[in-house]
DNA sequence: AGAGTTTGTAAAAGCGCTTTTACAACGGAG
DNA sequence: CTCCGTTGTAAAAGCGCTTTTACAAACTCT
């Protein structure tokens, strides 16, 4: 029965190849010939059917991405980048947005669809993942995460980041400094909170076991955090959260302590997502390269795809972009 | 050569037929050897192949969705409504985030993607470019945004929020209202200043033409409009901003020229994104059920899709859910 | 025990496209 | 005027799966 091509061809009075081969730019197509066809499908309407292209081409031209949270200022904005690469390159964006705990599933269901690359970002994935998912043929890069070598991988100059803003309270003079972390089995939170015992270190300080607690980078944690610093003794007199979101949250614990931020304690957050601008104080904080890392990667994986065509090889990537410290009031800065 | 069912099929010593009929839940089989099959396609880590399957049965238990910009905390959010309805049912969901203008381009390029839906958020579509998806047997569904009867679509109760935003502020006494508008050619916009003038209309007051300015709801164009505002004689003394992130900006625009919020000028949102409630003052709003109108519309076009199947037509739904006055400080409550 | 029914499986025909192969028709060189 | 290299097109073989059809084997019932 009249398959979409079928019915071309027929309108055309050619056969079917030479439909696909005009629809292909390849030549070998009567110039006459070809603009028949063009009038043609332009007449009818026709489209292609990209489930029976892909089957043929094994191509797909849609690339998956998986991120913790779709709704995140943090997030969004990668998903950002990645589209906007994704679409210029005529690319589809397949999303999944599932909390760290159910993304190992769609990982897995992303294994079978439609996709020529995956992009994870903010997961914590085993290399053992990766490679299952690159033996079907599938490329991955990875988004604020690394793994081995040959795993390209993009993400921001943490430790850099957390070092500058450690620096620059110290600078303001603080002395008594806690950490609200991210959960704990991510690698961000760690780099940065290393890095602040690092420079501390080396001003001669450090931050005993208790000044140091635990969110889970989402809305109110910062805030349970928060508290839990504000029943110490002495009180911390700065505060440096894993991300922007639970340092505004804490901001508003100080708040509601009758406490100032900054005079009585400093605070800093991490991402400076739109949000931190907006604050009183507004928030001082790291810049990450959001949109920056998810379009990098997007290139990335699309190259990757083409290069297979053509078979050369290009050295892995392992991209550490530049974060920015960006300073606002709640370090102190007027 | 080894397609991947075929492999199974030979190692379990049986036709690919039967592994079909076991991959797809169909009776007639075995249970013994539906279990020595099951055991293969552990073993190989089979995975079915999401085109040929599509192909086959033309179903792609995959939707498509076009938005404005995926990172726009309103928009963000419905995507996480979407992404959770489609993911609870194994449906994929392919995004395409674009300015208005480009949009579509892509609406035209998911005609031949593998879709079964298409849901189309903020965008202003005509009832000709959805009929002509439609005719390629591709669901759609509208959010916030309205046509014909037969073309499901999912808003917010605009006229009502924006009825007792400006209710509110009368009942504070405000008398000289001025309106920060959304691109003109945006409904949502429009029904908004509809009802603050059939509002301010009951109370014997109006709104002057040189009260209302339009912005384009992103950032800094709050700042340009109330800047506009803020050269009127007499000031405003209640700005209503077609959305919260106009307002936010608005707010900055108002303190900066010294000015105080709630107190000179009264000023609120509509949306209620996070950021609203951050603010000092916090922005009085009007909350919009993002994630349910995502999640709603998703579960429309998943039932569409299912109809279909049971060819058991069901009414077509013109949802308007409900919207919430969010009273936070910049109305001038305490 | 034979006829009718159910059950389990195989074989084959697509789904709508791409791609390879084959083959006419045409043109220029010898 | 024949031979050979082009060029334009058609025919056919997949891509990896689903689904229909057909049929043997295993049951039921009288």
């Amino acid at each position: 029965m009249a398959s979409g091509i079928y019915e071309v061809a027929e309108k055309a009075g050619v056969s079917i190849s030479t439909v696909s081969r005009v629809l292909n730019g390849k030549d070998r197509v009567h110039p006459e010939t070809r603009r028949r066809i063009l009038g043609v499908i332009e007449e009818l309407d026709y489209q292609q059917s990209a489930s029976a292209r892909a089957l043929a081409t094994s191509k797909h031209e849609t690339i998956g991405f998986v991120i913790p949270r779709v709704n995140d200022p943090f997030f969004s904005e990668i998903v950002r980048g990645v589209e906007a690469a994704a679409s210029a390159s005529g690319y589809g964006l397949l999303i999944a947005s599932q909390p760290r705990s159910e993304s190992r599933g769609y990982i897995q269901i992303f294994k079978r669809r439609f996709i020529d690359a995956l992009i994870i970002a903010g997961i914590d994935v085993t290399e053992r993942e990766v490679m299952d998912i690159a033996a079907r043929n599938i490329k991955v890069v990875l988004i604020q995460h690394e793994l081995g070598e040959n795993i390209p991988s993009f993400s921001a100059d943490n430790y850099s980041g957390a070092v500058a803003l450690a620096q620059h309270l110290l600078d303001h003079g603080r002395k008594r400094f806690a950490y609200i972390g991210g959960t704990n089995y991510t690698r961000d939170s760690s780099i940065r909170l290393q890095a602040l015992r690092d420079t501390l270190g080396k001003a001669g300080l450090d931050i005993p076991e208790n000044y140091i607690v635990h969110g889970d980078y989402l809305r109110d944690s910062g805030r349970i955090a928060m508290h839990k610093l504000l029943k110490l003794h002495p009180l911390p007199d700065a505060v440096l959260a894993a991300n922007d979101q639970m340092a505004v949250d804490a901001l508003q614990a100080v708040q509601e302590k009758n406490l100032r931020v900054p005079e009585d304690i400093a605070l800093t957050g991490f991402d400076d997502i739109p949000l931190a601008g907006y604050l009183s104080p507004a928030l001082t904080t790291v810049r990450q390269p959001t949109f920056e890392m998810g379009f990098q990667a997007a290139r990335k994986v699309l190259e990757m795809i083409t290069e297979e065509e053509c078979s050369q090889d290009t050295p892995d990537t392992q991209m550490v972009l530049p974060t920015e410290l960006v300073i606002r009031q709640s370090c102190g800065c007027p």
